[in-house]
DNA sequence: ACGAATGATTACGT
DNA sequence: ACGTAATCATTCGT
């Protein structure tokens, strides 16, 4: 469609005369035609200096009109409405469309300059997965919370295990529902905002020309806004996350000490399985759970997790293998208890099944792990020792451990074995290799760094 | 204050 | 995933 026709028809509706012609285009012109080839052998002339006042009257007309369709995104909403309406039904409005429609397919075609670079931040995906990691952003960690609900259940009322694992997860909660609902409110936000400025723009496109690609373009920039507030709060939600972190890690690494009993109740399972101090999985719950029973929860002993009783392990085993000599009282002093254990408990089977049928040797086990595997204790220790220093040893302690170990005895199961001497279970340490060998390949290359039994057969130091 | 003991963490291997 | 070995950081005993 040409410009001239285009104004004819403006002017054909007005009824104007040529001279409005030009000074409309003039007035065209000004807002930003100059040099636009518009007139097609229809010579602009110059204006007649005679039809002024009514011909300036109209000039003012159009401006402003064009003036009002400038400024009517700073009007109040009503009042651009109300305009917008007068507008829209004005007799020009249709030419005036046309005509701005070829002025911006002129001056338009610029508008191609920032083309979305969508190669995604690398910033912004290291925080998503940062926040991925740390449980902040992703599934609902159910699994998390279940588990720890049925470790709760499992432990039959006593207090969860890890009140610091706890809180950290419960300020992590925090967070990550913080995260959530502020997510949710920008993409919400994000939505509304959207839709409103397209609506907007759709509903201008009826006084000005708005292409789809520019409502799109338009969208893309809102979409960029947003997603930068989004960064901003990604990041602080990292931060926080950091933080929290942080400050747990200095919590643990300010570690306490194990209460005596929760030591007590690890060496005794350590030594009298000296052969394969590896608890299972089960094993060593069982042993947290004794811990953190045993141990007065008011106290301010450490508690020990499962991980604590893995790291406890851990640590025990790589230095009793490091140093033999330095733990040997030790494994005395625990291989006395635990036949104090056995003894008890023996006396007690004794008395059971005296009082009932003799044929319920572990009737009385209350699920416990075979704590004392004493038999496997006796013989390490002579071995290690070189001659019988037990019975000695046991008479030494026995009135002293017995009130320590009351509550040992009466969790203790399978001391049947310590009974009928299950002489199955090899008696060893470590092998030749410097590690545990298997319980089933008996073994007499128990090498303690010192010298057998040259220290501590001595029993009633 | 000092060193030993000790719980936790890390690097690495399997 | 779990174990070992080395190491760190704190606590404990002197």
């Amino acid at each position: 469609m040409s410009f001239s026709i285009c104004v004819a028809q403006c002017t054909d509706s007005l009824a104007a005369t040529m001279d409005d012609q030009a000074r409309i285009m003039q007035s065209i012109g000004g807002v930003s035609l100059a040099g636009h080839s518009v007139q097609g052998g229809m010579a602009l002339p110059p204006p007649h200096g005679h039809d002024g006042t009514d011909g300036d009257g109209r000039k003012q007309d159009i401006g402003d009109i064009l003036h009002q369709i400038m400024t009517i995104t700073d009007q109040s909403l009503d009042e651009a409405q109300a305009k917008k309406h007068g507008l829209n039904c004005h007799r020009m409005k249709p030419a005036l469309f046309s005509v701005l429609c070829e002025i911006k397919e002129k001056t338009g075609l610029s508008i191609r300059g920032a083309q979305e670079e969508d190669p995604p931040d690398p910033q912004l995906m290291r925080l998503d997965n940062m926040l991925l990691a740390e449980g902040v952003a992703g599934p609902e960690k159910g699994g998390g919370s279940a588990a720890a609900a049925a470790a709760a259940a499992a432990s039959g009322g006593a207090a969860d295990n890890s009140i610091e694992h706890s809180d950290y997860r419960a300020k992590l909660t925090q967070i990550r529902q913080i995260y959530h609902t502020e997510l949710e409110k920008y993409e919400q936000a994000c939505n509304e905002f959207t839709t409103h400025v397209m609506n907007l723009l759709r509903e201008q496109s009826r006084t000005r020309p708005i292409s789809p690609k520019e409502i799109e373009r338009m969208v893309g920039i809102i979409h960029r806004k947003f997603s930068s507030i989004q960064m901003q709060l990604k990041q602080s939600t990292c931060e926080a996350v950091m933080i929290l972190r942080s400050r747990f890690l200095d919590a643990r690494r300010k570690r306490r000490n194990f209460s005596k009993q929760a030591t007590e109740i690890l060496n005794e399972y350590f030594y009298s399985h000296l052969s394969n101090p590896y608890p299972s999985e089960e094993a060593k719950e069982e042993l947290a759970k004794k811990c953190s029973i045993t141990v007065s929860q008011v106290g301010k002993d450490l508690m020990p997790t499962l991980q604590s009783v893995s790291n406890w392990f851990g640590n025990k085993r790589i230095r009793y293998k490091k140093n033999i000599g330095k733990f040997q009282e030790e494994a005395n002093l625990y291989a006395a208890k635990t036949a104090v254990n056995a003894a008890h408990a023996a006396a007690a089977a004794v008395q059971n099944s005296q009082a009932n049928s003799p044929t319920t040797p572990n009737s009385g086990s209350s699920g416990s792990f075979n704590l004392p595997n004493s038999g496997d204790m006796f013989l390490s220790m002579q071995s290690l020792n070189g001659d019988s220093y037990q019975g000695a040893q046991v008479g030494a302690n026995v009135q002293s451990q017995v009130d320590t170990l009351r509550h040992v005895i009466s969790q203790t199961a399978g001391y049947n074995d310590a009974l009928g001497g299950n002489t199955m279970y090899s008696p060893h340490g470590l092998n030749a290799n410097g590690g545990w060998q298997d319980a089933t390949t008996p073994s007499s290359v128990i090498s303690p760094t010192e010298g057998p039994g040259s220290v501590h057969s001595d029993t009633s130091n």
